[in-house]
DNA sequence: CGTCGATATGCAATTTATTGCACAGACAAA
DNA sequence: TTTGTCTGTGCAATAAATTGCATATCGACG
């Protein structure tokens, strides 16, 4: 249940409403933990009936009011007991490396074109990332203990997104070369998963 | 609704029961797709019903029986058909990294044990991952179209391993590291979400 | 002798997540 | 003038994933 902590989380510097911490998810939080608008509302309704978050009704003229949620005490403690618990493994899916446990001859083409377009992806993901590292965090060391776990979460991106268009590099050299003459000397290798 | 189409590659060798895709699934495919066994038999009758594996069952004395599930043509027929498609972005959760959002003096200790830990299962991993790749793909470039495609679900897994394990290395740097003297010169960094 | 892990398959309940839609005003572009 | 996007909140239905349990036999361990 880190949906709950994500979003209490969140809220742990200043009040926000579901529609902000929607915005908020998809640029940091989001990164690691995916979360659409519809699960924020839902979730703040039930952590606001479990006395974790606080309402506040934002009368607006010109568009419509906002509900704005803060953190109670016992939000607060709630958190506190989280950090203290067994983090849950984590867990990564890519469709497109399932994708390739297909691979052959006559899908090569359709394949290549998705690895492109991953490649693509990854590219825009890590100047974003990059950017923002830039402009807010300069050097690491001189953050606050708080301002410091969210860097170190930047940072993580920024690594991954590294590491994947490295990957997507290799991979279209690979798909595309076509097939080596057999090995020489040494016998080939036994067939594996 | 991918995890039909992780069952029905990994049928594209050879046949296999439940309970063999469940391990296959643990070492190989699961690595990007996590599934439990549950969801594999579920998905098997499922498959079944719309004809696009074959079962068979094959009766064992001094143990259970098995249920062995082959692709049909159909199935076939379906793979080619979602490789054509557009394939889902990739996600990822870290539940470590929603608690670094966090960090303070107060909570450093679990959060640095908690990392500790995360550092110990991505060395185990990673360590699992080169044991495979050096018994089974030596030089890439000689293998044919299908394994390939399976080296470089392996390959994703070593880069992401070995990544991670040196983002450990610099998140245990940086949070045991006491909070530096404030910056000389240029004015601080604003501060960010 | 009892317990535990491996083999082998599965049901049922619950929790989470996704998808599609609804309302409603403001403002910009075609 | 219609279309589309942004702000803002939310319901309802379905799909997917998790958790807990059930059954049954073998062999190993203590």
């Amino acid at each position: 249940m880190a949906l709950s902590h994500a979003i209490l989380v969140s809220l742990l510097d200043r009040a926000h409403s579901g529609y902000d911490l929607a915005k908020r998810f998809d640029q940091t939080v989001g990164f690691f933990w995916p979360v659409s608008h519809q699960q924020i509302y839902q979730e703040l309704h039930k952590l606001a009936a479990a006395g974790r978050v606080r309402a506040e009704t934002v009368t607006q003229s010109e568009r419509p009011n906002r509900i704005v949620y803060e953190l109670t005490d016992e939000g607060r403690r709630a958190l506190d007991q989280w950090l203290t618990e067994p983090t849950e493994p984590p867990t990564f899916k890519e469709e497109l490396l399932v994708k390739l446990f297909a691979l052959d001859e006559h899908n090569r083409d359709d394949l290549l074109a998705e690895i492109r377009s991953r490649r693509q992806l990854h590219a825009e993901r890590l100047a974003r990332y990059e950017a923002i590292m830039a402009e807010h965090y300069p050097q690491p060391e001189a953050l606050n203990a708080r301002r410091r776990g969210r860097y170190l979460g930047l940072r993580m991106g920024i690594l991954t997104e590294r590491t994947t268009l490295a990957w997507c590099d290799e991979a279209l050299a690979l798909v595309a070369l076509p097939k080596a003459a057999a090995a020489v000397g040494s016998g080939r290798p036994r067939p594996a998963d």
